[in-house]
DNA sequence: ACAATATATTGACAGGCATCAATTAATGAT
DNA sequence: ATCATTAATTGATGCCTGTCAATATATTGT
């Protein structure tokens, strides 16, 4: 029996751990393969900034991504990431009104 | 090497969980043990409500609680418990400060 | 074609967590 | 005292998740 998640808990579980909120934070800056970009980083970017493996790392965008939080753009050999604030502002909304 | 999780990963953890969030929701109702009491229910007030059995109601009673976002209160043979207004607001900010 | 770089995927492992049945503890009623 | 009721605890189970090493894939530069 297979429970599918509605995507608040999918969104939540997505924030609820420690890493991926860093990461969420780390996104407001900008990052060294931006270039011309205001925001945004590529995962090597957020790697270095966290002290986790590159798969770890991988993974945790995937999640953060797959949750709709962060959008992924494909840019030559890197993958450009940024926070979806229009998601975000709607996760808090949701949120206020589920608590 | 055990890390501490932070007061804010405990929360949001206790609210990632769809039982949990559907429990913070009954606490708003009126329950049938209330009597008098304008707000908060008995564990057995949240046990009809939602299809799971007593143990596992009282180990996610007992999760809201450590996140401190719902307070118990100990009534005779019941457990009166209420929703913790002011912890879920500032949870909230802090997540709105958070992401 | 080959080497280098950035990221994804796979497989494995440990720890955490949601859940239940069975039991225990606490309290109230008769 | 005994019994009924409410809730907590224990022990077990299976699933999910965070993490890494190793490998694979994709892309760029030479």
């Amino acid at each position: 029996m297979k429970t599918t998640k509605d995507s608040l808990t999918v969104q939540m579980g997505a924030v609820a751990d420690p890493a991926r909120r860093r990461i969420l934070a780390f996104l407001k800056e900008k990052g060294c393969c931006s270039l011309g970009r205001k925001t945004g980083l590529c995962a090597c970017d957020v790697e270095q900034r966290m002290q986790l493996s590159q798969p770890t790392i991988s993974h945790h965008m995937q999640v953060l991504t797959r949750a709709g939080l962060v959008q992924a753009e494909k840019h030559g050999r890197w993958r450009w990431y940024r926070r979806n604030e229009e998601a975000l502002r709607r996760l808090l909304n949701a949120l206020k009104d589920s608590l």
